[in-house]
DNA sequence: CTTGTCTGCCCC
DNA sequence: ATTCTGC
DNA sequence: GCAGAATGGGCAGACAAG
């Protein structure tokens, strides 16, 4: 009989899971392969789910960071660490002989998570957060050490999506405020630690210097004599510096990321700065936007086709006519619609937060405005997690009467209340088919898990339109070898007023592919994809 | 060498 | 990215 | 309203397979 692998321990996985991160080149994939066989023949009992989970980056345990700050925050308020190595090292302030009562706790708990969260933001490393918590160091003292600097990017500030412009009306009534054009690019904080070091963070704050070291060059030029360091919190567009236009998503995402030299770069790119969190050393998150735009404007002077300013307009009160203009103007100027900021009042930078503050407003968001869309479901996937037992997404197709068959735009897996979910299951499981219709176009990538009868027709929304690799609606017609499919693809509703043959039509997807502001104007489009 | 498949603390 | 749901 | 967990299109790179 085989002996059983010693107990797995956490030193033991916690190296192996390193060692799989950094295993690269020639065989890593069989090497990867390897240790994961080894550590799940080493599992037992639940411990081979959790391993697996682990891997997967998604542990689904009901806990995410804010949780894990939170818990951070309680732990420290509740026990002190000592001088001491081991257990014996901590004093637990419920016992003992200055022991707290729950009501003397309980505001310092809640205190405390407050400041931790806060320096988690300025400072998103918990290498740093747990070193200076272990300090003894907590509220104000905390923030000295975990705050705003650069060469660490900071967790960028998030906007709500809002319904409509009666919505914003709500949120923003009597404040002053201001609406940003929304670019569609890649959200870029520019770190300047001095004239000759600049570093590229995106949304996740993954470094992406290398990818642009054009913009490093035109920002190094572009900034105030008197600028030693600040950061700036900007988006990077695609840019057509011959044509004076701004590019599609589409375009950008076709840059190269890794040893890029200025000199084989095809995709231009165009900087839309809207932002300030730091000059000169000086932390601005806490100065209100109006402040911060005004410090913006004056450490960077704007260099034609590379480097401007987001387009903004400034509102003293709700004018719901002017916003809807104005969101107009932006979808004609190629953006996807508008931020909307208070100026003033409560218009402090509050990294990562979701806050009230920023609000942004888009066109598919608002009835009337969206491509709104009737597909046919005619494949179905499996759903995960806590979708297990019913279908987690859709394959959807519109239908194309010259050829008489049906042509996926998308997927969708999002939209459904778990109602929806349901009811579509029980609804579809008494359709599902053996095989694929004849009159089926799908690509070989797509195959679901279970294919469906043609029978109902759903209404779904999307942002945009793309160039499709895989979807085969409207095939070959903007671009060889290529369909069109959705951007953010949503369900909506079913249309029980419609029949299959009445969905969508493949010359209504090109009609609105063409529609599109940042596509629109450009005789060659197929060159652009 | 070409082609296919899968991943990404990916971008949106 | 968008969306829904439990708390 | 937050936090969490479902799910989307599509790209360059990395690696495997042929």
């Amino acid at each position: 009989m085989l002996m059983m692998p010693p107990k797995l321990t956490i030193a033991k996985v916690f190296s192996e899971m390193k060692a799989i991160a950094h295993s690269a080149g020639k065989e890593s994939q069989k090497a990867k392969k390897e240790k994961i066989q080894k550590l799940l023949v080493a599992s037992r009992g639940e411990e081979a789910k959790f391993i697996v989970r682990m891997l997967q980056a998604k542990l689904r345990i009901g806990i995410q960071i804010p949780t894990l700050l939170q818990a951070l925050a309680y732990a420290f308020t509740l026990t002190k660490p000592g001088k001491s190595c081991g257990p014996a090292a901590v004093t637990d302030r419920r016992h003992g002989q200055a022991k707290l009562s729950a009501a003397e706790l309980e505001p310092q708990m809640i205190g405390m998570e407050a400041a931790v969260k806060q320096a988690f933001s300025e400072m998103p490393n918990f290498d740093k957060l747990v070193a200076a918590l272990m300090e003894g160091r907590d509220g104000s003292s905390l923030l000295q050490v975990c705050s705003i600097s650069v060469g660490v990017p900071v967790k960028p500030m998030l906007a709500k999506p809002s319904k409509g412009i009666a919505e914003v009306g709500e949120r923003l009534s009597g404040k002053r405020f201001t609406g940003e054009w929304k670019y569609d690019g890649e959200r870029a904080q520019i770190h300047v630690l001095s004239k000759d070091v600049i570093q590229i963070y995106s949304r996740n704050s993954e470094n992406m210097t290398e990818k642009y070291p054009d913009v490093i060059e035109v920002v190094k030029q572009s900034l105030a004599e008197d600028v030693q360091s600040c950061i700036i919190d900007s988006e990077l567009v695609a840019f057509d510096q011959v044509n004076r236009k701004i590019l599609p998503f589409q375009v950008l995402t076709t840059r190269g990321r890794k040893n890029i030299t200025v000199e084989d770069i095809k995709v231009n790119v165009c900087l839309f700065a809207f932002d300030c969190m730091l000059v000169n050393g000086q932390p601005l998150v806490k100065e209100p936007l109006e402040l911060r735009r005004e410090k913006l404007w004056s450490i960077l002077s704007p260099a034609e086709g590379k480097v401007t300013f987001a387009v903004y307009r400034n509102f003293n009160e709700i004018n719901e006519e002017e916003i809807q203009a104005f969101l107009d103007e932006s979808i004609a100027g190629s953006c996807e619609g508008l931020m909307l900021k208070t100026l003033t009042e409560n218009a402090t930078y509050e990294p990562s937060k979701r806050s009230l503050n920023w609000l942004k407003l888009k066109k598919d968001y608002l009835e009337g405005m969206a491509d709104s869309i009737d597909v046919v479901p005619i494949g179905a996937y499996y759903g995960k997690g806590k979708r297990s037992g019913a279908y987690g997404a859709y394959l959807l197709a519109i239908y194309d009467q010259e050829n008489e068959e049906f042509q996926t735009v998308c997927k969708a897996g999002t939209g459904f209340s778990d109602e929806d979910l349901t009811t579509h299951y029980s609804f579809f499981k008494n359709h599902q088919r053996p095989c694929a219709e004849t009159n089926y176009n799908v690509n070989d990538k797509l195959k679901p898990d279970v294919w469906l009868e043609p029978c109902q027709v759903w209404e779904i929304r999307a942002a945009d339109l793309s160039i499709s690799p895989v979807h085969t609606s409207a095939f070959g017609v903007k671009a060889d070898g290529k369909g069109i499919g959705l951007r953010f693809p949503r369900f909506l509703r079913i249309r029980d007023d419609k029949t299959p043959e009445e969905s969508t039509g493949s010359e209504q997807i090109v009609e609105m592919f063409e529609a599109q502001a940042s596509v629109s104007g450009t005789a060659a489009v197929d060159d652009d994809f």
